[in-house]
DNA sequence: TGAGAACGTGAGCGGTCGCTCACATTCTTA
DNA sequence: TAAGAATGTGAGCGACCGCTCACGTTCTCA
């Protein structure tokens, strides 16, 4: 049984020397990940990619695990950073403009370095059998979240953390599967026009064939007062 | 370097003693990823859980991936079995029933076993790795596009295919992720309404807030002569 | 400048895993 | 009922993998 990935490093680098040791063990995981997949991944040939002895990659990561746990956690951060960055951006423009704006980001953030992108993704179930809980996809939650507050009387769904969990697991996964399926459909401006179309469509209230006035029914449309008894818990 | 999954079967039961053999591998080998996960699942363990030795898994599996492929077509034939079976059962209903309906189904067929469904869902990429070809989830995108096609001039999306596979994804991935994320979701219609909304919504021709003319713009809606031409080959 | 801390090295240990093969047992069939 | 086909067995092989540790090398700083 290998050591847990929680503790994330055995030693700190502190001379500028064994930063750039680490650095180089990184990338050359995140290469070697790219162009072999995890299982083919062994710690030997990392370390050789990288131009350090096993000994060194040993001294800084506690284990293969944790090697791939820093991995993704520096590829998320930065992902992430770039998200809120756009997302703050957008925050006064209207929603299908905003939106519009953020989906195109998501859809390029993957087109450079899509294998990547690919090979990370399939790798977050594994993590959360490794026990390290998922903070980064709880962040983007919770930026969605505080993004569509202020509008949650202009959309449709009763449910905000539902349709949290709707919007960005749609978004994620239809990004995802364009990447490992439909190349073609990351460089097509149709398909990001489409996955708009998509949320936009489900954020849009109801329209029924007659005009302006309430439609025949709107059961699940709930008043202000009880969204908040529908509304899930925070987790 | 462990041998190919394409050849399925090393040898052929002839008799009910090795039919049964082979089942009791199959299942085995199902409850063990269950409990185990795919790389803890060695065959050695497979075998014992069965109930047969290793030598008798290799007569009818001819690797450890093979074995796999097997368990995940034992599957996803009985799933989509089921599924066309809804598919037409629903045919000539008014869409928002039947996707409605279809939907509901696809979650029970997750409800049953999630965890199966779980780990089954997260090999499918390694599977791509090892050259197996999803021809289920061709069957599937064709069955949803036969479905769709009758109905091709009342919904918005110009390029059929993409929006199919658009479709498929999104409810395929917000059932997995319900699955391993929010297994409340799975039991809660309102998680169920609001698949289908999205779903709707998408296909839904766009509402503009003046009523029944046209808005101020629709610039990407083509015409039905421009649809073809759009449309991507069949892949 | 030298002592000790920080950093780097790589042979190899312990263990597991996929899989084989020589052989035993059970069934079919003439 | 006997011969041979089909089926079942499990010790163990070869390969690889994660990881350690005893030992060099380079840096810091009093």
């Amino acid at each position: 049984m290998p050591r847990s990935a929680s503790q994330p490093r055995r030693r700190n680098p502190r001379q500028s020397r064994s930063q750039a040791t680490c650095d180089a063990i990184l990338t050359a995981t995140a290469r070697v990940l790219v162009k072999d997949g995890y299982d083919a991944a062994s710690t030997n040939r990392i370390a050789k990619e990288a131009g350090v002895s096993i000994g060194s990659l040993y001294q800084y990561f506690p284990s293969k695990e944790g090697l791939v746990v820093a991995v993704m956690e520096r590829h998320r951060t930065q992902s992430l950073a770039e998200f809120e960055a756009g997302l703050t951006q957008l925050a006064s423009q209207p929603l299908p403009v905003a939106l519009r704006a953020l989906i195109g980001q998501v859809i390029a953030s993957k087109v450079d370095n899509p294998r990547l992108h690919q090979v990370l993704h399939e790798l977050l179930p594994r993590l959360r059998e490794w026990g390290t809980v998922d903070t980064f996809e709880q962040r983007l939650i919770r930026m969605v979240r505080a993004f569509l507050l202020p509008r949650a009387h202009d959309i449709r769904p009763a449910n905000l953390d539902m349709a949290v969990f709707i919007m960005v697991h749609t978004v994620d996964a239809l990004c995802h599967a364009a990447v490992s399926q439909r190349p073609d459909y990351l460089e097509d401006d149709t398909f990001a026009e489409e996955l708009c179309a998509l949320v936009l469509g489900y954020l849009r209230p109801e329209a029924t064939s007659t005009p302006r006035r309430r439609g025949r029914s709107e059961p699940r449309r709930l008043s202000p007062a009880r969204r908040q008894e529908r509304a899930a818990p925070a987790r």
